[in-house]
DNA sequence: TTGTATGCGTTATCAA
DNA sequence: TTGATAACGCATACAA
C-alpha cells in the first residue's frame, strides 16, 4: 500500500496524503480524518526503503554521546556503533560521536549542547542528573528523540532504552555463585557507587536473591571498589585482612585488576573463588589462572550497535520501534568468553 | 559514490556501468576494464536503499526448508524467521517457508524442488546427504544462492552458514560441568544420533575437554538417546540400573524429558546432576526442580532471523556478506534462561 | 488549503 | 554494443 494508491482513494494528492501522514498541518480537517481513516484502514506503513532515498537530501545526522574514555568495558560498544554506521551510509544518514570521560553532568551538557543544531536523533550514555533529564526534555520539544544506552534515565522523555536489565545480571550472578560453590560461601562484597542506578541494582538483585535462596552464603563484609582500580585493591586488601577466613568474593562493577592484585599479594588465590562482571582485558588471564570462576556479561557490542540502529529507525520510520530492548546477561566460562 | 558519477566519469551511460557491475554482458572488454577501474579507485558499492526500491518490480522470493516439524528447539528459530520476513517486506522480497519432519533426503529434495523455480535464493537447514550437496551446486550454478543454517553442509557450495560452533558448545559445557561439579564426577554421556554432524562435534568438544582438564571427573557410560524421548529413556534407565553409583549425567541432543523420566522413576532425582543443551518447553521446570544444572544454548531465534537476512543482504547487495556467522554458545541457568 | 513536478540511486525496457 | 528513459515510493519546492 503506497502513499499515491492511498492519495486515489480519497481523491486527493500524495502531497497532501504526505502532510497527514508527517503532520504538516495546512490540510482542512474534513480531508485529514479522510486520509487518517484511508491510512488506517489500509494498515499503511511507509516504505523505509523509499524514504531513506528520498531523505538523502537532507542529511541527516545522528548523534552519540557516552562516557567511554579511559573504561575498556565501552571498547567493545564502540564496534558495534562503527557497525551500525556503515549500516547508516546506506541510508544517507551520518553519525557524529563525541566521547568523554567518567560522569560530569556539566561535561555531558557541553557536548549535547555542540551536537544539537544538527542532529536529528541522540544516542545518550546519560548521567542520572537531573540537569540531563531537563535537556532530554527540550531536545524532545524540538523534535529531536533520545535514545539511551547502557543506563536508562528514569523520568526522563527518552523514546527508548537500550541497555542490560541489571538486577537480573545480579541474580543471574548469584545463581552462578550458588552452581558453583555448591551454596556454601564465606563471602565478601565489593560494590560499584551508589550514584550509578545499574550498580545499585545488580547489588540488590545479587544479594536478594543469595538471601533467598542460599541459606548456607554467608554474606561476612561489604564494601565499596568505587568503580575503579586503586580502590578495588584498598577495599580487597582491608577485607581479607580483616577476614583471612572469607573464600569468595563478588565485584559487582569496575576494578578487577585491582582486586586480583591485592589477592595476589596476599598470596590467596588458591584460597578464594571470585566472581565479577563484564569482559575486560584482564578478564581472560584470570580466568585462566582459576581465580575468576565466571563473568556475567551484558552484550556490549549489541548495545552499540542497537541503540544506533533504533536512532536510525526512529528517522527512517518516523515511529518509535519499541520502548526497551534488553540485553541478555550472558554468564562466560573460559571457554566461550570471546565468541 | 553514484552509478551516475562513474558513468560520466568513464564518458559512458549508466546503463553501461550497470552492465559492467551486474556480468549482464554485451559490453566491449576495453569499455568493461575502464569502467571497473573507476568502480575500484572510487570504492563502489551499490546503496541497498535504492537497489531495494528498483527490485521490487521483479518481487523477489526467498525460500527456507527446514526439519522443524515435531522439534520445538526450532519454534524459537522460526520466532527469527518471522521477524525478519516482516523486514523483508519493505525491500519488496518475500518468503516462502516450507518445513518437514525429520532427516530423510528425498524428502528435502522435493521440497527444494517445490520451491526453486521461483526462488531468488535459499535457507536450508540441511541433512548431511551427497545429494543435498549436489542439488545445492545445482542451484549455485543457476544462480541461486543458499544459506545453511544451524548445521552446515561440509563440502558444498553453500555461500554461508549461520550457526553454532557445536564443538566450542560441548566445550563450554564440560567447562560448566566442571565448575558444577567443583571438577569431580562419575559421568555417564548420552549420545545423539552418529548421522548428525553437529552431535558428533559437541560430543567430541565435550569429551575431549573432560578429559583433557578434569582428571576427577571419571566418564563411566556411554549410551546413545537418538535424538528422541523415548530412545532417552531406555538408554537413561539402563545406564543408571547398571551402575547406580552415577552421580553425574550430559545429555548431548535431544531427549531431555525422556532422560528425566527415567531418573525420577529410579528415584534417583537427589542423587544425579544432569547437564544439556538447548531450552525446550520442559527444560525450565527440570531447572527449577534442581535436577538440571544447567544447559548451553545456541540462540536460535538469532539463527532464523539471521538466516533469512543473510539472504536478503545476498540479493540486495550481489555479494555475500560473511562466509561464516557463528552464534554465541550461551550458558543457562535458572535465573537467565528467558530473556 | 491543495496539487504538480522533480529527484533520491538503481534496474529494466526500449531504441538506436 | 550502447544510451535514453521510465519506473520503484517518498519528500518537498513551488505553483495554484
Amino acid at each position: 500500500m503506497t502513499i499515491r494508491e492511498i492519495a486515489v482513494q480519497c481523491g486527493v494528492s500524495t502531497a497532501t496524503v504526505d502532510r497527514v501522514l508527517n503532520g504538516r498541518g495546512k490540510v482542512r480537517p474534513e480531508t485529514e480524518a479522510r486520509v487518517l481513516a484511508a491510512l488506517e484502514s489500509a494498515g499503511y506503513t511507509k516504505n523505509i526503503a523509499a524514504r531513506a532515498l528520498a531523505i538523502r537530501k537532507a542529511a541527516p545526522v545522528v548523534g552519540l554521546v557516552v562516557s567511554s574514555l579511559a573504561n575498556p568495558f565501552f571498547d567493545e560498544m564502540l564496534w558495534g556503533v562503527a557497525q551500525a554506521e556503515a549500516e547508516l551510509a546506506d541510508y544517507g544518514i551520518a553519525l557524529r560521536v563525541l566521547q568523554m570521560r567518567g560522569y560530569h553532568p556539566q561535561r555531558q551538557l557541553a557536548l549535547i549542547g555542540e551536537l544539537e543544531e544538527e542532529i536529528s536523533a541522540l544516542v545518550l550514555h546519560p548521567i542520572d542528573d537531573p540537569r540531563i533529564v531537563e535537556k532530554v526534555a527540550e531536545l524532545a520539544d524540538r523534535g529531536i528523540p533520545t535514545v539511551t544506552v547502557n543506563t536508562d534515565l528514569e523520568g526522563s522523555r527518552r523514546c527508548c532504552y537500550v541497555g542490560s536489565d541489571y538486577e537480573k545480571g545480579g541474580r543471574t550472578a548469584a545463581g552462578v555463585m550458588n552452581l558453583a560453590t555448591q551454596g556454601k560461601a564465606r563471602l565478601g562484597i565489593l560494590t560499584g557507587v551508589d550514584t550509578i542506578l545499574g550498580h545499585r541494582q545488580r547489588l540488590y538483585g545479587f544479594e536478594s536473591s543469595i538471601r533467598e535462596h542460599c541459606p548456607h552464603i554467608e554474606i561476612v563484609a561489604h564494601d565499596s571498589a568505587r568503580d575503579d582500580d586503586e580502590s578495588a585493591y584498598a577495599a580487597t586488601r582491608a577485607m581479607l585482612e580483616s577476614d583471612p577466613q572469607i573464600d569468595t568474593l563478588m565485584l559487582i562493577a569496575a576494578g578487577l585488576k585491582g582486586v586480583c592484585e591485592a589477592i595476589f599479594d596476599l598470596k590467596m588465590e588458591k584460597s578464594i573463588r571470585l566472581f565479577a562482571f563484564d569482559n575486560i582485558p584482564v578478564t581472560q588471564a584470570m580466568l585462566e589462572n582459576g581465580l575468576l570462576k565466571a563473568v556475567v556479561c551484558q552484550q556490549p557490542f549489541q548495545q552499540g550497535y542497537l541503540s544506533v540502529r533504533a536512532a536510525m529507525d526512529i528517522i527512517l520510520t518516523g515511529g518509535v520501534p519499541y520502548e526497551k530492548r534488553i540485553m541478555e546477561n550472558q554468564i562466560r566460562i573460559l571457554e566461550n568468553l570471546n565468541e
